[in-house]
DNA sequence: CTGATCACATAGACAGACTATGTCAAAAAA
DNA sequence: TTTTTTGACATAGTCTGTCTATGTGATCAG
């Protein structure tokens, strides 16, 4: 959820930007190692919810970047709603009574 | 977290207890599978984080009765504290923006 | 040209949830 | 009375996904 997000802003990005910007929007609270994001990236590729094209960064290196397709957009409102009703679920149980 | 959060209301709950009162508090949106339960309430035996005494039901049935242990309110603090920070970093990422 | 770094990738270990069973005793049904 | 159902606990095995560790090229810096 929090990769087809990232993609979302519009952006296309690199495996190391997706990880950085997740790193960097939580404030260094959620990291993404390469062991997952790499696996995940795969398997969003697999399902169809990512497109990747092979380019070159700023530095002149071979990166594949991403996009969000039709179908990940379609996933990502999935887990978002999903993702919601668990977190206020669980709040309610968190609740101080 | 959850079981012990459901501990720390004070009663001596059992298994099935425990799982039910997650499911209704969550309005259904939690279930917790007794292949998930049982094993959990293990490790937290084992942890010490918990303590178990058998004893019967209202319906004279043999049950075990769990309850926080001292260590198992310090877990369940900092469970919650990591929840917390996690699930603000999430929310920072889902902004909108 | 040699080492560090970027970016991608995979193998293997590990944790925890789930499905599917199994047990035992009390309650309910036959 | 015998059988079946139900409550409660428990474990084995599968599966998913994360992590650590490792490896591969290619580019940049010294």
């Amino acid at each position: 959820m929090l990769i087809l997000k990232t993609l979302a802003r519009g952006a296309d990005l690199h495996g190391f930007q997706i990880a950085d910007s997740i790193q960097e929007v939580s404030e260094d609270v959620l990291h993404v190692e390469e062991g997952s994001l790499y696996p995940a990236l795969q398997r969003m590729l697999i399902k169809g919810w990512i497109s990747g094209e092979w380019g070159k960064t700023e530095e002149n290196r071979r990166a594949r970047y991403y996009r969000l397709t039709k179908d990940g957009r379609k996933q990502l409102e999935q887990e978002l709603e999903r993702y919601g009703r668990v977190a206020q679920a669980i709040a309610r149980i968190l609740q101080p009574a």
